[in-house]
DNA sequence: TGTATATTGTCCGTTCAACGGACAAACCGA
DNA sequence: TCGGTTTGTCCGTTGAACGGACAATATACA
């Protein structure tokens, strides 16, 4: 970071700016005429056209001949659809989980699957006043070891978690190599169902002083994330912060569940926020 | 219209243009840092940091505390979620390919031609654990290379294959190259249709990592969309996963056919011409 | 401790692209 | 024939986007 950085103020790109205005208000209808747009937006009928033509070199828009009006192309999907439930989660979990560290003092985080591993995606590190270790962010955590990884393979679909342990059967990972125990698995899975949240492995520990312990996220009934919390082995057990603070760990967990649910559910645009109508012409 | 509806110049709005190409930069990584767009687009740092702003400013873009990546938000889904054509594969699709990958836990995709190659209309890489390519949704696949291609062209009525493959011809993609080699496209039709599914090229590969292996979705005995399913190569051989998954894919390719049919047999009632028409050049 | 490289963030003078008023052409109903 | 409505284009003005330059921080290495 250079000098500070300071608050920006409210500015942007106009021409820019009235381009994705023009797009939202495309979604809005289906099919729209220039006019309509003009109306619908405010902007003037001369940058409608203007962006309606730059939309068109990006083959988002055609114009359908015979009525002059103007459509999506499905190529506009290429504008959102890079997008993965993991990040999904961890958008829709970063206020929840901002919430979360001022009644639980602990650092807590929001971790997912990926490439045979679960991977810290969100932290409130930072924002913690016990944070030992720095950035957590981005850190890959074993599956079979780790609080997250525990928490996940207990409660994940079937299928997946078949999938992922043949996997690791085949991983270079030291970590990895207990995949050929069935029996270790099958007992940390069952002590983990039974409590209903996961520890992790002595053997596994991103900090000497620090324990973890994990919830899963449950979407539909199954673990699409984990929510691990951290705290300071001397400090308390495990039980203790459990009793303490899983109530609370348990409710963030189910508020992030309930939010994909709901996020998943419409499909359809709703109007719960305002779209920025700038001046009109 | 007024004076005469001349052709425009290929020109468009600067920095409106420019958004957009980082909007779809954002969408094929998962979290970018300004210098990472920077060298992705080759748009200046500057300009990168206005455009960032200016997508903050209407919420499709978040800044992640820890590591100054941005992220989309699930506010871009405004962006694209009012399209409406071809609603079959939406309505349709979507659901089956979404209890699809719960079976098999590799991505699936839904293909369809479309202006001289396959597109990816609709996508299960952000619902499977084992996606590790972000690209998807809108993706241009050559026919002769890719297994959605090829499944298609192998069980598409005879006259709109030659088309097709007269239209290559004059392609300037080098991928269309081999157009011009018919013993060449006759082994690739006369393997794929023993085998009843289709593999891609190694020519052409999406991600390095990656191979897909595909099945036509036959409606009334012609293939009108494919069906790709793509895995990590070096998790198995296309065989494996022939034989693991096969059937499950065909079925849920019948099922996509079956209602296909359902539906087209509804609409002739009445005579709306609402039957996706594949456009020719 | 100093040097070098890589990266993030901001400032500001220049210039060119976006802006919208104005005009032209077509379509429509009366 | 005449107003009202809509579609498309031109062009002079101006302000917003542009990127060079600089500042600050982080890490690596001698």
């Amino acid at each position: 970071m250079a000098e500070k950085p300071s608050e920006k103020r409210a500015s942007g790109m106009r021409s820019a700016e009235r381009l994705l205005i023009v797009l939202r208000a495309l979604n809005l209808r289906n099919g729209a005429t220039v006019l309509e747009l003009n109306r619908d937006t405010g902007i003037s009928r001369q940058a409608i056209y203007r962006i309606l033509d730059t939309l068109r070199n990006f083959g988002y828009v055609r114009r359908q001949e015979a009525t002059d009006r103007f459509h999506l192309t499905h190529m506009v999907r290429r504008l959102s659809s890079g997008f993965k439930d993991e990040e999904w989660i961890a958008d829709i979990a970063v206020p929840i989980l901002g919430r979360l560290v001022q009644e639980v003092v602990w650092p807590t985080e929001l971790s997912t699957f990926s490439d045979n591993a679960m991977y810290i995606r969100e932290s409130t590190r930072g924002r913690s006043p016990f944070t030992i270790d720095r950035v957590a962010v981005g850190q890959r955590l074993p599956m079979l070891q780790s609080a997250s990884g525990r928490a996940y393979l207990s409660y994940c679909p079937d299928p997946e978690r078949e999938a992922i342990i043949e996997n690791l059967k085949s991983s270079d990972d030291d970590f990895d190599q207990v995949a050929h125990k069935p029996d270790y698995i099958e007992r940390i899975l069952a002590a983990t169902r039974s409590r209903g949240w996961a520890v992790g492995d002595d053997s596994f520990r991103l900090h000497p002083k620090t324990e973890t312990l994990a919830v899963p996220v449950l979407v539909n009934g199954y673990a699409r994330a984990s929510l691990p919390l951290t705290y300071i082995a001397s400090a308390a057990t495990a039980e203790q912060i459990a009793e303490r603070h899983m109530s609370q760990l348990q409710a963030a967990a189910k508020e992030i569940a309930d939010r994909m649910e709901e996020m998943q559910a419409r499909t359809d645009d709703d109007d719960d926020d305002l779209i920025p109508i700038r001046e009109a012409s």
